[in-house]
DNA sequence: GATCTCTTCTGTACCGATAAAGTAACCCAG
DNA sequence: CTGGGTTACTTTATCGGTACAGAAGAGATC
């Protein structure tokens, strides 16, 4: 096995001698160090973590006997007391961690925001909402500052990361006050959609969408929370734009992400009295629905029906026929995140006040396949 | 703002008063409630982590006296050194985390995982494999324990995990001794799928994979190591069986599973003098791209030509024709290892030795529309 | 040769908690 | 009224580091 030449530590690993001592393992800590070296304690943390502060050959004299003992290097539980610093920020997510990384839109995001994050050498914490046997992550996981995805405000975790008052940026959320937010236009991503039905000549318009307001006795569903803030929005984007059309559209809520229930849902539209001779759909996922559900009623897309998609992700252009969707941009969005909370938490750190960013991401539509002119009635 | 009701602290919370002197805000800490109250320290502490010690009546005092000084809970970082432990568990990819996020299969891994660990209140701390300006996730992030996701063990990051000592899990790579593995039967998959094809008849056979083997000179690319374990299983599955069955394949290895390159990869396969009537493909994704270059030069699938995946992955289910893969399943995956790495913990906290399990998932091959006899000369 | 300035180390004072052992008061049986 | 068992707190001793203000010695400056 190769053994890595970087870092530090010479690379003679797994043989600590001289830390045992009559069978009893005894950590290794920096004062065994420094009575080894016969130093004083201060001087091996300097040789670990300020090189400037002692001369070279100190320093290696310090680092091989602490790689002759076994150190690794400063304890990060300790290291994390003393400096005020963790070297992570959380993530947290309203659904269920499981699903959460289903769902590609979630996983481009965080796949940028790791990509972004990681030059800063900070790592992610992903925080499950759930909390159990007095473990609650969002108030005891050590952390210098947290993204929150799509979360409700009034959402439990997100209100112990606020008390803890971390520095926090909420994306495509509803922000508390203090916190930066980053944001997609989701009214102009609407209207984009709705326009584009429009312009076509559509007038039965459908749309499919996530519930955005819980019914009354509906036990906010994990998977479910948290979106209702862009369902609003998007619905807001949508209604405005067909009423200044003319246009009263058939709207149609589902109360879960998961395939039954939006399957469910597009055929329930596409069952109607009147069916509309297009869709606005709140996902690309819901939009695939429509499109399979038209498909087994033998409705063509899109010459008997037009779909819309929303995000535009990577399932839009796989799709047959590929679809029309609105288009965000995951990348800038996760490249936003962490570089407002990168600041937020530099502000923190240096005392200042807080100063919330407030960034909005544009998006846009990316007509395919899936639309066309309605058929003559 | 609906306030959470649950856990210790009341909610009334942006109002920290009496921890305000002079207009500079000290630090609430267990001290401060404690002399608030007139008890000592330790009860305060009691008050929010061992409740039984103390009568149910100063445990009300002193969580009111707590949030009336807006204190939030223990320091997560303090509580980590003193316990000995952080909550937290890692996960080490090779890959970028940027490209981890966009693979499903690894996405439904991470997914699982969370999903089995979340009840245990442990968070998921996801460790960039590069470094940056001294700061070593790997080595610096304090966690009770990480798993190791297709990485070679010879990786620097890995070799930091293993000198701290943590209980570690490897999966989908080579272990370290000492450390428990959850695998797939790599190369019982891989000879389902080439059994599958000798079965239908085939004779010519192209294989597509990942480079097993670095060539020399071949700086380690970044998406792609780790995979060589896996590639390397595979292959000898492939191979095995094919030679068994007397047919030589045409192997083609791609270093990188970018899309340009597994395209050029799989026109190369079939580009080739003696066209293969099927190929076994290492990914779903990369069968996806042989269906595709198949498309380009005319050719169908299955009739003129059979496509093998491997892993099953969402997308396998969803391609046109429907692609023929080795089936794994993720969620097991996941739960194993996530609970081999808690029953690691377990072990470690207790001063027991280590007791390394190997998981072994099960596979098998799902056949669907993309694979039929060959085309009769 | 006195003073200044580096460089290189050391001493002290925390960082904010928890574990384990100790003590005081109380209750009840014998 | 003595002794054993509880309950409810308190004491003491860490956990493993880092920040910051010296202190000691070596050159450099004038």
């Amino acid at each position: 096995m190769t053994v890595a030449s970087r870092g530090p530590a010479p690379a003679t690993y797994p043989v600590p001698h001289g830390a045992e001592q009559g069978g009893v393992v005894s950590r290794v800590t920096l004062q065994t160090i420094a009575d080894r070296v016969g130093v004083s304690r201060m001087t091996v943390s300097n040789a670990f973590s300020r090189p400037d502060q002692l001369s070279a050959e100190m320093r290696r004299t310090i680092l091989a006997a602490a790689a002759d003992l076994g150190y690794v290097g400063p304890d990060p539980s300790a290291r994390a007391l003393a400096r005020g610093t963790t070297g992570a920020v959380g993530v947290l997510l309203t659904e269920s961690l499981g699903t959460a990384f289903l769902d590609p839109i979630a996983a481009a995001f965080f796949g940028a925001v790791a990509e972004e994050l990681a030059p800063t050498g900070m790592a992610v914490v992903l925080l499950p909402s759930t909390s159990s046997e007095g473990m609650i992550p969002a108030r005891d996981i050590p952390m210098d500052g947290a993204l929150v995805y799509g979360c409700a405000g009034d959402y439990p975790a997100v209100d112990w990361l606020v008390r803890r008052r971390l520095p926090l940026v909420f994306v495509d959320g509803e922000p508390v006050a203090e916190a930066s937010s980053v944001l997609l236009d989701e009214r102009h991503g609407a209207r984009l959609g709705a326009q584009h039905l429009l312009d076509l000549g559509h007038r039965r318009i459908g749309i499919l969408t996530m519930n955005s307001t819980e019914p009354p006795g509906w036990a906010p569903d994990p998977a479910a929370a948290g979106s209702g803030f862009v369902a609003r929005e998007r619905q807001i984007g949508w209604v405005e734009t067909l009423e200044a059309g003319g246009v009263t559209p058939v709207v149609m809520e589902v109360h879960d992400n998961a395939e039954p229930f939006v399957s469910q849902g597009a055929r329930a539209i596409l069952d109607g009295p009147e069916r509309p001779s297009a869709v606005l759909c709140f996902s690309d996922l819901m939009a695939a629905a429509v499109v399979h559900a038209a498909e087994e009623l033998g409705l063509r897309v899109p010459e008997d029906l037009s779909v819309v998609g929303f995000d535009d992700s990577p399932l839009a252009r796989r799709l047959r026929p590929a679809l029309t969707t609105v288009h965000q941009d995951f990348a800038a969005k996760g490249k936003a995140a962490a570089a407002a909370l990168t600041s937020s938490i530099a502000r923190f750190r240096a005392g200042e006040a807080p100063a919330p960013e407030e960034h909005r991401i544009l998006v846009d539509l990316v007509v395919r396949d899936s639309t066309a002119p309605p058929r003559p009635a």
